[in-house]
DNA sequence: CCAACAATTGAACAACTATTCAACTTTAAT
DNA sequence: ATTAAAGTTGAATAGTTGTTCAATTGTTGG
């Protein structure tokens, strides 16, 4: 397949098509779209970074980040929803967590990429 | 200052004042929401993992993600104003490029990220 | 100069999203 | 059993965002 119209040279071309199968491997592009979305909004953002220290209850965080516990639930709902958080409850208490590491390293790089 | 409500122990309200001291320590927290906001679409990651194998000008890029010119020409400006790409001028053709290598890796790891 | 082409731009519209508010569930204590 | 506390939930609202459409800019060739 051919898009170029712009008089691209044998090598252009070819960047062309595997640029074509790449998207098209991906099948999950989506996914990945689906996964930054959620890392892109400051209040999640704060509750994972927040959660590296360790977990807290709802209301900790909710006077944390100074916002309503309303709030903090749904978003805490859908970083849960994501596999992004875990959760234990004790008692009445409900205690967020890190689902595993390797969100720390993602949290990490992008702090990397933010202070240059 | 003290938040728990929830009767943390000692170890629990110093995860409190860590958190507090991060959150505020990392004054734009909202520019890397705004980063991971800006890779939190279809097709600008499709833009950006096509641009991965090498320059092309925005017909190509329109035709391969078979939209349309106009709402692609759009897309890469956000991501040129978040230097995430670049630009070059050759007659009436303007070619896209990522910007450096370093979003290559971003790239690469949220890719993994999606693929467990 | 004029026509054709590549790309950009601004306005408008539809779709999506984050917070608030009020109502509700669950658990613990008296 | 009641009461209170910790969270959750759904609906509503305001704000944001992505695409389309039409108009426009800049560049090349006749």
């Amino acid at each position: 397949m051919i898009c170029s119209n712009c008089g691209g040279d044998e090598a252009h071309l070819t960047r062309i098509n595997k640029a074509l199968n790449k998207i098209e491997s991906i099948k999950k592009m989506s996914d990945l779209a689906d996964f930054y979305k959620i890392m892109g909004d400051e209040t999640r953002l704060k509750l994972l970074l927040t959660l590296e220290e360790g977990p807290l209850c709802v209301s900790d965080l909710s006077c944390l980040l100074n916002m309503s516990l309303s709030a903090i639930s749904h978003q805490l709902k859908v970083l849960r929803l994501a596999k992004l958080v875990k959760t234990t409850k004790i008692g009445k208490i409900v205690y967020y967590d890190l689902d595993d590491d390797h969100i720390k390293k993602i949290l990490d790089m992008g702090l990397e990429h933010i202070n240059e």
